[in-house]
DNA sequence: TGCAAATGTGAGGATTACTCATATTTTAGC
DNA sequence: GCTAAAATATGAGTAATCCTCACATTTGCA
């Protein structure tokens, strides 16, 4: 209830689905709320999404909508969850065999590259990674998500300089990583050559951090 | 009645007081709600914040409230006004005379520590700047305060590298400054020793870039 | 078939940002 | 000092919206 700012308590965390659908009938109709979630949030954003309305699109009743997520947020939670989902797995995928600096220099500009399109092209995603900014608990959850993606990274270099610190290599990896989805934000916020001009300075200057130091 | 926004672009905008306090009760009044909101801010964060309770206690009327801010955002943006304008202030004259890289090195050192310290500091300051990430008419507000800042830089940087490319030097310093901006943001989310070491590997990186390139 | 568990419903409770008709105080012109 | 206009103050009321809950319906299963 007091949420004092510093610590954050695991209890009250995010809810995931307040009661999973079981039933073949339940897990369409929970499918249907969240497309029209998604639908919404791509329209006018997660914050003017209003629960009647997903209910009124999905098809089912206002109660039924509370069925499933315990509250707004964990509507959004689950639909970010299925990005994360996805990227995690490409970002795996990508950086999984890299081998020497001249890989990594190759696999992470391309995942800088894949990243930027999808910031640039999914409304969802750009709202979703906004509007956990701003609450405490998803910024968290994202916070943690983010560390786990940043731990492929960390392995790489790891491989690529195993006699450095590994405390440094994880702190390099991380605020790297961090700073790239910062750019993601900052890139989608201002005109479009802008942007463009931005995550290529990033990525020159991530590279620079990750194979020279 | 007296809509002052002749000039209105597009974009919906952050309304400054709605009216100005121009005698000195209501003035001294303004200061109260402005006290009242700070303090609930750094106790529950500005979303918690009600609007019933800042006038509760700067022992206002709720309607007196709304006289002079017309909506909750603007509460919040008057107080953020005060510290960007502190901070524009400092940045300006820490940078200001900047004449090598010697001095670039000291001065861009300081002013992490001077903010880092700020943001550890103020529970304000951090509520403020976590929550207009989600605000899209916020976020562009504070974009603009962000690039003012980031133009000491690049005075500073074209001054050291007459030759260079402006476009380029302003490309890497905005990047840089907001990266240091996204630096803040995310030491202050984790523990205070990685917090540290993000801050310390940032300074690294940034001053990398500001003076070997 | 029958019963318990799962699912579905939507009117209504609760909260809260914000308005407005009205009352009071201050300023300014004489 | 007097008075009208402007500025300021008030708080009950309005509207929007998240979420609950008592009850209805459907499904899985012994």
């Amino acid at each position: 209830m007091d949420d004092t700012q510093a610590s954050v308590s695991p209890q009250e965390q995010i809810a995931s689905p307040r009661r999973a659908p079981s039933q073949q009938r339940s897990r369409e109709r929970v499918e249907r709320m969240l497309a029209a979630a998604s639908a919404l949030i791509a329209e006018q954003g997660s914050d003017a999404m209003r629960m009647g309305e997903v209910a009124e699109r999905a098809g089912v009743s206002i109660g039924s909508l509370y069925q499933f997520f315990p509250d707004k947020r964990a509507i959004v939670w689950a639909l970010a969850e299925r990005y994360t989902a996805e990227s995690q797995a490409c970002i795996s995928a990508t950086l999984a065999d890299v081998g020497d600096a001249e890989g990594l220099r190759d696999a992470f500009s391309e995942l800088v590259d894949i990243y930027y399109r999808l910031f640039l092209a999914e409304p969802v995603m750009r709202d979703i990674w906004s509007g956990t900014q701003a609450d405490k608990a998803l910024r968290q959850l994202e916070l943690a998500d983010s560390r786990a993606n940043a731990e492929f990274l960390i392995a790489v270099l790891k491989r690529l300089r195993p006699g450095a610190d590994p405390v440094a290599l994880d702190t390099t990896a991380f605020l790297v990583w961090q700073m790239g989805e910062a750019v993601m934000r900052l890139a989608i916020s201002v005109d479009r050559e802008e942007g463009d001009r931005l995550v290529a300075a990033y990525k020159r200057m991530a590279l620079r951090e990750l194979l020279d130091e």
